[in-house]
DNA sequence: TATAATGAAAAAAACGTTTTTGTTGGTCCG
DNA sequence: CGGACCAACAAAAACGTTTTTTTCATTATA
């Protein structure tokens, strides 16, 4: 089926103007040695005939289309600010931007190389570094948001998620807090990983180890955090003296658990997030978290996308820092 | 500069295996007669050398791109579930999906007859009447949801939210409030149009009109309805007993200035919100809503979409109806 | 006045595919 | 043994553009 009625191309209204396709398509494209006249009688009519050009024609023969793809697993939730933001920047830029939703590495390459876009940014755990190395080898440019990668043609634009498992550490410490219970994210995620590690690395150089029983599987949704600090706090084991949730969601979930057995925050329990989701400052309580910079990030890979489209620059990896928002969720022991 | 290395084609498959192009396309695409032996073998071939089609030179001459499109103006929060059901469904017909975001009913056009896609759901109040007129002149297979629209070739899946409205003012009345404060959305948008239709239908029927002051243009945005009910509480106009939220992420924002004043909800006054945002659930208090089944409203219009391209039938409205969740925001007066 | 330069437009090539039409040698059937 | 049919592939047309090359009057220059 598709589209029936027959379209109207760039040999219709060259037929009607009497004139060749040459001459419309240089009227168009402002391109060409034209008569004012004839220039503006062209794209008077061709606007009159409603002709669109077809982009497919139009990009089988020009090598850029004018066009930034973002190529991710999932948009749910939190990285619809991420994308709004990716979007204005592309404006900014003269770029039009589209989205890519898919789970295998391999339809990237399809979408990719089938130059539909003239760079990508792509944040999509599934991508082999088989992949990843062609499309270094084919001089695509691109910017990554979860992986390290640098190339002539490729950059990331990362959070320091090292430096913010520490800094959550060490806000929690220097609260006085020592036994802390730990909701860990997703371990083969690159802010996941960080974020834990950086975590537990502050906390052995002040000699309190994370125990294992404190250390809770919560692969950053909120449910799951619920369902596991519920059953944490079954076992009977020492209160903690706060929690360290490695994303707002989790936090959210935690809180729920601990209010439903009668724990209040902060009182009782610190918690302190991590993202600043637009929500956590309309939480009760409000949630003191670690903010990482989700819109610059989108800001910062298209800017940097441009340039590497346009071979303004070679790439290169920026980390953007943390940083902690003191609400309501955490206080002094 | 984009893509700089040459691009392994059709025709340097074609050589390497000493055929013509045409049998490297028929053995690629399943098509046409071919030894067993010779279609293995260029699979196999094409497969080493990272052959990839371009995409403009397939869609250039096929008529169908297995894509659909989802053209929205912005994608920020609540709308990600849409998304990610979407895609679900596109991928369960077989189809690739992608997301065009855009604020000109203009690009749309370019976009849409430019044959990237071969259907397309839209969510995107900057369509014009006579853009929509177009598309449907053109048989281009199209589901609006945020519009009723229906031809051939055009489907509407909405929500019925005019019933909605009726029906959070039936809930709040049959509680017993009877002075209620209202946090109008957006008024040129479908759904906030006739929530609040409904709603005050219902409302006058029973005797009830609303009152001017008691209507606040919050343009579901949680800081409108912040400052906005902040406003109406320094006027010291005589308590409401009850809140109509349009949509939940304004009950949020309403529920925070409430509890800034010393007001407890529900003791102290009622809130009933509108969506059933993931968030709601989590929320302290538990926020009471109409659920507006928008993952659903997802499946079908992909499913409806299908449909339509494929000429399996006509396009027809689909209304999805609103369902009240009680939580406990709201109690008995 | 012949030639070169210029302005305006047309013709033709190219982009990378798919699809339609041809070609070729061989097999089957009467 | 001669035409019809077939299997396997190649050649060519087509898709709708953009870009490069060509054409052809004019006008300027020597």
């Amino acid at each position: 089926m598709g589209v029936s009625v027959k379209r109207v191309t760039i040999k219709d209204v060259a037929r009607e103007a009497g004139v060749s396709i040459t001459t419309v398509s240089h009227a168009l494209s402002g391109q060409g040695v034209l008569r004012q006249e004839t220039r503006d009688r062209i794209v008077e009519l061709a606007k009159k005939m409603q002709y669109i050009p077809d982009w497919n024609g139009q990009n089988l023969k020009s090598a850029e289309t004018g066009l930034l793809g973002f190529f991710t697993s999932s948009i749910s939730g939190y990285y619809g600010v991420l994308v709004d933001a990716m979007y204005q920047e592309c404006k900014e830029h003269g770029y039009g931007m589209e989205i890519f939703i898919f789970d295998s590495g391999e339809g990237l390459l399809r979408l990719l190389m089938g130059k539909r876009v003239d760079g990508a940014v792509v944040l999509h755990s599934g991508l082999q570094e088989k992949q990843e190395k062609y499309l270094q080898d084919m001089e695509f440019p691109m910017v990554y948001l979860d992986r390290e990668s640098r190339g002539e043609h490729t950059s990331s634009v990362l959070f320091d998620s090292y430096e913010s498992g520490r800094m959550a550490a060490e806000y929690l410490y220097s609260l006085g807090h020592r036994r802390i219970l730990v909701l860990k994210g997703v371990d083969f995620t690159y802010d996941g990983k960080l974020r834990q590690i950086g975590f537990e690395d502050y906390m052995r150089e002040k000699n309190c180890p994370l125990e294992e029983e404190y250390i809770l599987n919560c692969w950053f949704d909120r449910w799951v955090a619920y369902r596991e600090t519920r059953a944490f706090l079954q076992k009977g084991l020492p209160l903690p003296d706060a929690v360290f949730a490695s994303n707002d969601d989790s936090a959210f979930g935690c809180i729920k658990a601990l209010r439903e057995a009668e724990y209040s925050v902060p009182e009782d329990i610190s918690v302190l997030g991590c993202d600043d989701v637009e929500l956590s400052q309309w939480y009760a309580p409000a949630l003191t978290t670690i903010r990482t910079h989700i819109r610059e990030q989108g800001i910062l890979s298209i800017g940097e996308l441009v340039k590497l489209v346009r071979g303004e620059k070679e790439g290169e990896i920026h980390r953007i820092a943390g940083e902690i928002i003191e609400r309501s969720s955490c206080r002094r022991k």
